[in-house]
DNA sequence: CTGCTCGTGTTTACCGGTCAACACGAGGAG
DNA sequence: CTCCTCGTGTTGACCGGTAAACACGAGCAG
């Protein structure tokens, strides 16, 4: 492949000028400039390599945004979609690349060479999307010594420097525990997932719930307990996934009792499992809402259209990955986080909307 | 920030033996590559540069995917997340990134340089994603001289060495008007969108028929006709984007007049518009499909849950973009194209899903 | 004892650009 | 007439790695 000082030699310049005759138009006459990029032409040269470019430039013309688990799972989440559109809004504007990270939470096999994507990723920063607390690919974006934002997760410590956008979700949670204990519900259950990283499905007890791995659940947890009757401990139960089918099972399992023992209403931690309880009080010929609330998490999309319309609590989701975006790139241009230019942390806010699977609690 | 030299220079060894305790500890001494590694960790060495050591090798590690309009509108679409699913399973099975790169359809406004963002990015190979057939980002893709596997569109002429993956969507088509057809339809209406770049709505001439810029389209509209009675000419209305809402609109449109005048079924080129023509005939109270079929095109996930469920026909969208991954790793490992290795076209088959939103004409 | 191979490192040449500093002739100001 | 500035280019030094070829002592077979 023809390089730029083959170009050079051909038209019988120096290789700047033909470096120029791309980057700097003003810096030569416009005749030769054409008479170069003709050349460049004929050779089949493909312009400047953005590898030899960046390298001397020191900068790579493009984001990296870290998920857990695989990419392709990650295209599998509404919510992360969502997210990933607010990135997308603003980096292009930014006119700088995208590009998606695996960060799979396996601990290193080869010592301390695990999250290789990571390390090699040729990108001007990290946007660290809601990892656990102990992921190892923050640590390794962080080894980059690159700007790095994260968003929802790992929570950073205070003082610890690293910028942080999340959403309020205990605020948000709380608002839609209130609104349920409001409404009179005594009864009310917890579907949840993601308590750790290990899958487990099951109620959770007091040892699991203590030790939480991520911080968006630990939040909304909380803020459920929050809103409801001091001292009442709602049951919690596992999903073991993020998905309508693993709801629909572990809320057959909570709705298998007879009429008087059973929750009446349901807070699940997202949207995904909403739509689950909702099948499976369907299925069981449970009432939605006469003899069972039910309230999601996140307001994606299908909510509104669910039948009935879902009362759930939204984030921010695509201004979320706008925010981080537009924090990230500033640091890269060269705001010092805190000082002057971009904030530390910013909080979005969450807002209960309430639609139609919430009721006060059959009599 | 540290290099490898100075690590090299601490340690007091050449920079090459530093360079081999990262990628061939087999090289050197375990307890020397562990006195290295110690070294680097305590100067704050961030591990090899991504870009240097991609110059020097000659390999970014990550492909790009193409797409055209904004990256943000792209995550709007559910196909193209679910073709992005398949492309991100296979690539990180390679252990390769994923760089998203938009392509905006504008012609070059500084004469021959628009489509920067193609030009600049770090990547092995180019997927193009379902752009228009004069799309100046496929030019710009195949002038970097990279490796470049087409999807959908634009149809590469033949002998034209471009390695190519697309759906049988005249086949897809074909069956679905085939279907409508045989259950004795004869007033079949056609939603469209996406006849040319221009965002036009409203019912399309035969010129503007005849000049359609996306081949996917094209073949579509084709396949609708192949299984209509010869010399039928079914209207086409445009809906000036694919979204449910547009395809609401057109459908009211479509379905205002007298019961013996407006069409018993219609024909929606994708999902989207389908669920638009739903909602219009609930809105209108036309009876669905007592009173009106609909066919959808893609089979999204929302297809089957949706009330009633759509008939549809069902285009294997992420195995697209794993087939179409697949074939670029291979392209770029060094298969040539259609020479044994990567072969160069792969049609994957689209199949009809008859649901409940088609039944044969009121009568 | 000689000659090989093997394990460990080192030398040296790229990879393909960008950029600061400098060269040089022409036109305009003083 | 001289000096300065400006428009155009050129020189040469990086950017931060990778890899082929070579050096060298030790162990070992013949």
């Amino acid at each position: 492949m023809a390089t730029l000082r083959d170009v050079a030699a051909a038209v019988g310049v120096s290789h700047t000028t033909v470096s120029n005759a791309y980057h700097r138009p003003e810096k030569l006459s416009g005749a030769l400039r054409e008479r170069i990029l003709r050349t460049a032409r004929e050779l089949g040269y493909p312009g400047p390599n953005p590898l030899a470019a960046g390298l001397a430039t020191r900068r790579a013309g493009a984001v990296g945004v870290l998920f857990t688990e695989a990419l392709s799972y990650a295209f599998t989440d509404p919510a992360a979609v969502l997210f990933l559109q607010g990135v997308a809004g603003t980096s292009e504007l930014a006119d700088v690349g995208l590009t998606l990270i695996p960060a799979p939470p396996e601990s290193p096999s080869a010592g301390e060479w695990a999250s290789d994507a990571v390390r090699r990723a040729v990108v001007d920063g990290f946007l660290a999307y809601s990892l656990s607390d102990d992921h190892p690919g923050v640590v390794a974006a962080r080894a980059r010594g690159l700007p790095l934002v994260v968003v929802d997760e790992p929570e950073p410590r205070p003082g610890d420097g690293v910028p942080f956008v999340y959403v309020d979700d205990r605020d948000g949670a709380r608002q839609a525990a209130a609104h349920l204990a409001g409404l009179g519900h005594r009864r009310v259950a917890v579907l949840a997932d993601r308590l750790a990283a290990d899958g487990r499905s099951g109620p959770a007890d007091g040892a699991r719930l203590g030790a939480v791995t991520y911080a968006v659940v630990r939040h909304r947890l909380a803020g459920y307990l929050d809103a409801l009757p001091a001292g009442s401990r709602p049951p919690v139960v596992e999903c073991g996934g993020n998905s309508a089918e693993l709801g629909r099972a572990a809320a057959l399992g909570l709705l298998a009792g007879p009429p008087e023992e059973r929750p009446t209403a349901i807070l699940a931690i997202t949207d995904r499992l909403a739509e689950g309880a909702l099948a499976a009080a369907r299925e069981l010929g449970v009432a939605v809402p006469g003899e069972l609330s039910v309230v999601g998490f996140d307001d994606l999309p299908p909510a509104a259209a669910a039948v009935p319309p879902l009362t759930t609590v939204r984030q921010p989701l695509v201004r979320k990955g706008e925010v981080a975006a537009r924090m990230l790139l500033d640091l890269i241009a060269g705001a010092a986080p805190g000082a002057g230019g971009a904030p530390e942390r910013v909080r979005l806010p969450a807002e209960l909307v309430v639609r139609s699977t919430t009721a006060p609690p059959a009599r």
